[in-house]
DNA sequence: CAGTGGTCTAGACCACGCT
DNA sequence: GCGTGGTCTAGACCACTGG
């Protein structure tokens, strides 16, 4: 059961780490001086550095700068907050509940909204309850936080819902008690689902996201008067900048 | 931007699973036989696959067997209904929630309790809002499902609270309405705190986790009487084998 | 046994980004 | 400019595992 050559390596590394000998931000040694140290091939060690990558402690490095440790700073996401409209600030000034969780905690948060029709995509059409082929109106956002992206948060709505509503404009429209409630289908009763996973390469490409960092894909479906879906939104968070949390009363 | 080796054998494998010419189990062409047909080194086909393997998409193989693409059927985890017993079997039985939506999809749950008593660790006492040096009693379980680990949870009680209680039993002590209730502390309100990772190497042993597979940490936090903590759980659920779903009334 | 991946070496050249 | 990591090669030997 002896460890391997770049297991030593790996060892020593993240030792360096847990021990804080490194922290947040500190330049790790370099691949020669390691190779050096412990007396093995420069791949070797970069098997070793991978492998710490990967697990996300490390970032990959370019340049001068080389890797670092990396740092985790993850906003909080309040999921029962949300759609009450308890956290607006000024619903009439189109403030959404997002945005002002993240302003409560001092940041800047901006967003984006894409609007388009489109033929419901499988999944889609199986958490609306719709038949294959059926029409969706999907709103797209990609939401930053000073400047950074943190989320792909992607709604889909039946299009028989959404026909001639304000949810077909290009741009953020939040409204008091919610914009469904507004258009006359108020959400009843919601499911969440959530699961967790490795980025695809769009995803990592879209939040800029470096090696070792997974996603929490969050699924929220909205069910109106008697029980028919209205609704379903997908948000892909990162995990080194989410947190969620649920508040339940039992 | 013309792509590197490594990323055309990387884009001929994923597109092939992509495009379901590989299917879930089916096994990779071997490193060999994509090196020739790529007309590079071995070592350039292993970055490919390696990169391939830590998004999760193809494990990686030993022995004759080698990569097979990776197989997902995440088994469904209600946060909700937990805690309720609204889907309690037979309470006196000692079936709890998690066992309880487990036997629902038709498979067979198992966990072994061990208790101890500690020193809170840092974070603990935070959650607990204990001094430092406080003690508490720790129960942990290794839950499997088929004989396959399936999560990591951890609960943590004030020792105050816990003493000379059926909470110090080393088995599984489930009443209706909750061990809590039954002591004379019922939990009134629940904070869930749920963040995304990759797995320390301990989780991975433990969890028998391959390359690739990032874990969701769940720490749910009871509140009692004068919404003082009086219990904190944290497991950990690893996502190809996990989906966590809340039902929430608006 | 035969074929798979795991480990390891000693080189080479290049792209990047501070100074 | 110079040191960092990124890419790539052509070998070698070993451990595992299914047939």
């Amino acid at each position: 059961m002896s460890r391997s050559r770049w297991e030593v390596v790996y060892d020593d590394v993240r030792g360096r780490i847990e021990r804080a000998e490194l922290r947040d931000g500190d330049q790790v040694p370099g691949e020669l001086h390691l190779a050096e140290l412990h007396q093995v091939s420069r791949n070797t060690v970069r098997t070793a550095l991978m492998r710490l990558e990967q697990e996300g402690l490390i970032t990959a490095g370019r340049g001068r700068l080389g890797r670092t440790v990396r740092t985790y700073a993850p906003l909080t996401w309040s999921l029962t907050a949300y759609e009450r409209g308890t956290r607006r600030d000024d619903p009439t000034r189109g403030v959404d509940d997002w945005s002002a969780g993240v302003k409560e905690q001092g940041r800047e948060p901006h967003q984006e909204v894409t609007v388009s029709i489109e033929l419901a995509p499988p999944h889609v059409s199986e958490w609306l309850q719709l038949e294959p082929g059926a029409m969706v109106v999907r709103r797209s956002r990609r939401r930053t936080v000073d400047n950074r992206p943190y989320q792909l948060s992607t709604s889909w709505f039946p299009e028989r819902i959404a026909r001639d509503t304000p949810l077909m404009e290009q741009r953020d429209v939040a409204m008091p008690g919610g914009i469904l409630a507004a258009i006359g289908h108020p959400q009843r009763r919601l499911r969440d689902e959530i699961t967790v996973r490795m980025p695809t390469p769009d995803e990592s490409r879209l939040l800029e996201l470096s090696v070792g960092t997974p996603v929490c894909q969050h699924v929220r479906i909205g069910y109106g008067a008697d029980d028919v879906p209205v609704r379903v939104m997908q948000t892909i968070a990162p995990g080194d900048r989410n947190r969620l949390v649920y508040e339940l009363e039992v």
